[in-house]
DNA sequence: CTAACATTCGCACGATCGTTAAACTGTTGA
DNA sequence: TCAACAGTTTAACGATCGTGCGAATGTTAG
């Protein structure tokens, strides 16, 4: 019945309008990095833009899986795509993205260390 | 054959020293956040600690399944439990993790306002 | 012991991952 | 123009993993 389980305690914070639409798109992103073959290529994305037979080279995965997680990335908002000739260029959707993936890397990081 | 790419253009950044468990732990972060039921309890987190059945009341699910998203999230990291007389209190582990979820979900909110 | 609060177990269902093979898309050269 | 080719994407399939539910099990206070 009671739900009030502290006495007092409540810090006050004025929560975000947090639209259930918010969660589902942010919980897509976090999914969306929640495996480590795909951290491992934006980790690589961090560097700069790359290709898609350049991240086939430096991870030694075959491209169609590269590809297909990349097409992950980009669905969930946090990669964009660019067509250059033959080559598929994928680089961080912007710097609000880059700063994410280098806080969750560094977080992880210096954890247990 | 060839593996580069573009002709020459490295932005040349320092990649930190990224460990294979450095990935995995931030993975599994990852993960946990990636969620929509274990996403709204950071959320909910955010103003403060919550004993379950705050967050049972507050989101209208079992206590059971409660449970078993605050496993996750204590698991990989992300929450600290403290027992209280008969209650059980979760908070976020730190105020990196703080930052974490407010960057997540803040970018997902003006992502597409 | 009983009541309140919380965690864990076993199971069914659906989602996701990686592989293989086939389909596109754009470039190059005869 | 067309055919051959490199780069990338998509489809189909089996194996694995995660999610949520309800029942059983702990844990703590009175």
């Amino acid at each position: 019945m009671n739900a009030t389980c502290a006495p007092a305690d409540h810090p006050i914070h004025d929560h975000a309008p947090l639209s259930e639409a918010t969660v589902l798109r942010a919980a897509r992103m976090g999914s969306a990095m929640g495996e480590p073959g795909r951290l491992r290529l934006l980790a690589l994305l961090l560097d700069g833009r790359h290709c898609v037979s350049e991240l086939t080279a430096e991870t030694g995965d075959s491209t169609s899986l590269i590809s297909q997680r990349l097409k992950v990335l980009a669905d969930s908002g946090l990669l964009r795509r660019a067509r250059e000739g033959k080559h598929v260029y994928y680089n961080l959707a912007d710097d609000h993205v880059r700063e994410l993936v280098g806080n969750l890397l560094s977080h992880a990081a210096d954890d247990h260390p």
